[in-house]
RNA sequence: GGUCCCUUCGUCUAUCGGUUAGGACAGCUGGUUUUCAUCCUGCAAAGGGGGGUUCGAUUCCCCCAGGGACCGCCA
């Protein structure tokens, strides 16, 4: 037995989606779990929708979830001319002809097929064309000569034994007229020429998976096995498309998933190992198996995302946190200086408590931050002349305290409630938005200290 | 329409003929609490339908229904 090897093998023809990224996850994680190899190809052979951003951002986004390719890139646009002298030689060998059937002759017959609902294949024709019969100004194509008879027996690794009879295959196109491969030719030569043993792929792949085998067969060419996971569907039911809304990788980590949580999430997406629902990266590739990929497609639910994203953000270890929170501020939202660094670092304990996200960090730490504090109408009404009082008196109280810690805050909250008789919203509610602007946030006092006292003079006495 | 695949709580899933059908997320209770949360209790929630096989089916077989994928000189 070889080593195992496998490939992800996109078209940088859009961004990735979370579909393309999990189908890759799990090729990568088969290839690792048994010790093998896993390669990336790009498969840029559609020249007009091709585009080299696509290949960036597909590359960008494997290496942000930890998924590395080994090797370089095999780029297919590169093995135009293996493909092509296949062509050739399954038209020497009589697996292949040429067919001089023009575009309209084929729309007007499939066009008659639908009126008579019958289903549409290609009649053949070309199969035995007499020579002195083609059309000598025609550039013809190649199609691949199917088998008419019997049945395929494809021995998938997730679905099982899959029959079907070969008359439902049609004599598909291997090169175009203006002597361009096509996908299903080049793919397999591709496979075949990187040793590719195991296939892992979406099961919209299938049928082409039996036209593929077809070309192994005729070229004698050493099956790899195949695997059809299920599609990832939408909330609806439907094929995630890329059109969909929050479908790329970018989409996910613009509002602070952790690639860690994501790869998470996605691996147990469709796939199961018991009960286990965390797995560190080394434990996904100890415990990953092609049994444990259920056959039904599985729905994307954003709850699940975001809280597998949270598990994340309060256990691992903090400065592995702040890490990713100081990159994902730099790139989305506003940079953390060196001096708010430590800070930030003292805060992340409480500040990671309320956040399913690194934005609701961020938005939990904007007051330490942001150099401003920004106030909004409506809250700013809830300072009203009462609060102010209190406020500045609590001013004054910290003004004389050496020492800013917990108990001594709550020694002067304390003897503000009893003094005026009051509740802690009234006095606590004026006070945070005076230092943060906001209702909401970190605890009152969690606030205070990580401001230090300075600066928390410096806010109140704007108010006051 | 043809071919193929799928079907357990709302969602992701466990179960590989005998279970009070388990877990997780979401939901809903109650408690802690300094806003908002966290945290801790608890509750509710599922085998699409019909036939078989069997002492016994969620589990094996068949039929039906529903859902999905594919049906490009795209990949």
């Amino acid at each position: 037995m070889s080593k195992v090897a496998t490939r992800f093998a996109p078209s940088p023809t859009g961004p990735l989606h979370i579909g393309g990224v999990r189908t890759a996850l799990f090729n990568w994680l088969y290839s690792k779990n048994k010790k093998g190899t896993f390669h990336l190809r790009i498969e840029d052979t559609d020249k007009e929708r091709s585009k080299d951003e696509h290949k960036i951002q597909i590359i960008k986004s494997l290496k942000w979830l930890g998924i590395n390719h080994d090797g370089e890139e095999y780029i297919q646009s590169t093995k135009i001319n293996d493909h092509i002298n296949i062509v050739n030689e399954l038209l020497k060998n009589g697996h292949a002809y040429k067919c001089y059937c023009t575009t309209e002759e084929i729309e007007d017959q499939k066009k008659r097929a639908r009126q008579k609902k019958l289903p549409y294949t290609y009649n053949r024709k070309c199969r035995e064309i007499n020579v002195n019969e083609i059309p000598k100004d025609l550039k013809p194509v190649v199609r691949f000569k199917s088998k008419v008879e019997g049945t395929s027996i494809l021995n998938d690794l997730v679905q099982g034994d899959v029959k079907i009879e070969n008359i439902t295959l049609e004599d598909f196109i291997i090169l175009r007229n203006d002597g361009t491969p096509t996908y299903n030719l080049s793919a397999t030569v591709d496979d075949h020429q990187m040793h590719m043993t195991h296939i892992i792929r979406g099961d919209d792949h299938k049928i082409n998976t039996f036209k593929q085998i077809q070309i192994y067969l005729a070229m004698g060419w050493s099956l790899p096995a195949f695997a059809h996971i299920p599609l990832i569907h939408t909330i609806e039911g439907k094929k995630l498309s890329k059109r969909d809304n929050a479908s790329t990788l970018d989409d996910y980590s613009k509002i602070g998933i952790m690639p860690d949580a994501l790869r998470n999430y996605l691996l147990r997406l469709g796939w199961s190992y018991k009960d286990k629902e965390i797995f560190t990266l080394d434990e996904s590739i100890q415990c990953f198996n092609l049994e444990g990929i259920g056959k039904s497609p599985s729905k994307l639910d954003m709850s699940r995302i975001l809280s597998m994203n949270e598990h994340y953000i309060k256990n691992i270890n903090e400065e592995e946190l702040y890490n990713h929170l100081l990159e994902y501020c730099e790139i989305y939202k506003n940079k953390i200086t060196t001096e708010k660094e430590k800070k930030i670092r003292a805060s992340l304990t409480f500040l990671k408590n309320k956040a399913k996200t690194l934005e609701d960090i961020f938005n939990n730490a904007k007051y330490i931050i942001l150099n401003v504090v920004k106030f909004n109408e409506e809250d700013l009404k809830l300072i009203d002349d009462n609060a102010k009082k209190i406020i500045s008196e609590f001013n004054d109280k910290v003004l004389l305290i050496d020492v800013l810690n917990k108990e001594s805050i709550e020694l002067i909250i304390n003897d503000l409630i009893k003094k005026y008789e009051t509740n802690f919203k009234s006095v606590g509610q004026p006070l945070r938005i005076a230092l943060t602007g906001s209702k909401f946030g970190p605890g009152l006092y969690d606030i205070i200290i990580s401001l230090g006292k300075e600066e928390t003079l410096a806010r109140l006495k704007k108010i006051i």
